[in-house]
DNA sequence: CTGAAAGCGCTTACAG
DNA sequence: CTGAAAGCGCTTACAG
């Protein structure tokens, strides 16, 4: 029923490893060898069993992408780069989503070792997790980007998200905005903890004071980021402006404005962070922080394959690109 | 150096069928005799190798996804719900993306099927690929969802496409709208294909003229949205209405009119499909026909679980979702 | 240039 | 209830 090597080896009346060695493309293998082994091939329609290799070469050709949300654009924008640029190699990726939790990346990560992938790229690993560290110093290929952890065991590939903070504020502050209020998502990943980190600094350097009632980090849905605006709003000390740590968050503050008549730019200034596909649309047009996603993305891979083929001689290395600041349509300078 | 079955029964005093047995939950071990074996694998840190066990037990528990672009959220919307439900059951899903090309779609089906993975789920199949037809023709559990062939020979699970363009069609008259342009990608995908019809169909029952001046098909670039828009608005007897067979087209439509200085809905009426998040989005807001992304992600994935476990006998199913008209505000009756 | 043999790390009849 | 042995489908030293 299934064609294995032994069939193609019967009809082209050579051994087992002979057929091996032309799927292999030794160079020892004669010309007439090698084209009746490639006739029967053809004929039989053979396809070489790819688990049963892998059992003996010790290798998959896969590799596993964690992320925190593959319907989230940040994560689907740049796992369409992983995927590419790994194809090119004939390299196939498994996904894992793990809600941004960290019970399920750690499930995901033993699962793809058990699932014996030859390296794995987490895009939203959690500050406190511990098992991609243990992998690292157990010489198992990973790379992190986006995200990395705060014992900084493994070798990542991040934006400098503090620069990115400062670069916001410092936007708002030259646009004469004072009170500069703040939302991201939860403090466990590194990214919006230095985001937070970066606009307490900022504020810092420009004098201007921190005030934790105009400040939110935690869960970002829609009902947490209306009562957080609705209590802002209502200070008599309101806040003018407000930064964002993501662009997701930041349309959402947008649409939640709207919905409580204030207009944007004019009665309100906001920025993003990421410089999501969506960001540049005519219809929001925000000003953000963008950081090169393909970039990382392509960057963590490639770094990830060194490390696969022991081409990676400093390990745990870190790479921190720089953002830049996107002047769209939603901060304008206050009157 | 790798901890393997061998190890453990050693280490258990007892033989590696036994330490298989304990790992497959056989109910004949014995306590005593599977707490030795458990305790042994606890201290080793040992993780069966899942390679070894597919070439035994022919089963990968990994499934393919074919996605067109997974950065297109139509496509990673499914993927979510495709990779999450499969999580449950413990199975791993191997994304590949074709950028919409049909030589690309045929290397990742060969691919997978090298790979042995137990099934395969394509989101975005060409109407001519006779690959997936001979795959089911093999029993290899295959399911379509979105797009199916021109043959008919694999089972799928789709929306009626005609029907939602008929409901676009026939909203866009209900507001008086008698001349309606259409543009949709690539006739070579059963979904736009369909679409077209449908909106060729409800036409003709409405007894209004097909003009082909104001439809296009094909790549849907913004350049070439641009070319026929500026083209049919210089019509004399010019359209007040656009269907786009995808929001995605639908939102660039829109766009491009307001570079041109036309307001939607008051001077132009704009109708998508496909009900992504970003068309609920306040800013957009976008009238279109939605079709059930999840249900029809999830109908698959459970379709195709029910081939792997031979639980389908009527093969080729088809089913066909039913599409539904959301009313939102870029569409408005012609004074 | 080719082939016989061993082995990758599991599971699964089968025997006891 | 447990174990010896074969086998899944390849690749890879090694010998000739």
């Amino acid at each position: 029923m299934k064609v294995t090597v032994i069939d193609i080896a019967k009809k082209a009346g050579v051994s087992q490893s002979t057929v091996s060695k032309v799927l292999n493309n030794y160079p020892t293998i004669s010309k007439e060898t090698r084209e009746k082994v490639l006739d029967a091939i053809k004929e039989l329609e053979f396809y070489p069993d790819l688990v049963a290799r892998s059992l003996v070469t010790k290798k998959t050709k896969t590799i596993g992408l964690i992320v925190g949300d593959i319907s989230n654009p940040f994560f689907s924008e740049t796992a369409k780069v992983v995927i590419t640029d790994a194809r090119e190699q004939e390299i196939d990726v498994i996904i894992s989503d793990t809600d941004y939790r960290l019970e399920n990346l750690e499930l995901a990560l033993r699962n793809m070792v058990g699932r014996r992938v030859d390296g794995i790229l987490v895009a939203s690993v959690d500050r406190r997790d511990t098992v991609t560290t243990d992998l690292a110093k157990k010489e198992f290929p990973i790379v992190l980007f986006n995200r990395h952890t705060d014992d900084k065991g493994t070798p990542y590939v991040v934006t400098d998200n503090e620069k990115g903070s400062q670069l916001a504020v410092q936007h708002l502050n030259d646009l004469g905005h004072r009170r500069i209020a703040y939302i991201s998502g939860s403090l466990s990943f590194s990214t919006f903890h230095q985001r937070y980190n970066g606009y307490k600094k900022a504020l810092a350097e420009l004098n201007l004071t921190i005030d934790p009632m105009i400040v939110y980090s935690g869960q970002v849905d829609s009902e947490k980021i209306k009562v957080f605006l609705k209590k802002v709003l209502s200070l008599k000390n309101r806040p003018t402006s407000l930064y964002a740590a993501s662009d997701q968050i930041a349309i959402t503050v947008i649409d939640i404005l709207a919905e409580m008549g204030l207009r944007v730019p004019t009665d309100f200034s906001v920025v993003g962070f990421d410089n999501i596909d969506i960001a540049s649309n005519p219809h929001i047009n925000l000003t953000t922080i963008s950081q090169n996603k393909q970039e990382m993305a392509e960057i963590a891979l490639e770094k990830l394959l060194n490390i696969i083929n022991s081409k990676e001689d400093e390990l745990p290395f870190q790479i921190i690109l720089e953002p830049e600041l996107i002047i769209r349509s939603t901060t304008k300078s206050i009157q």
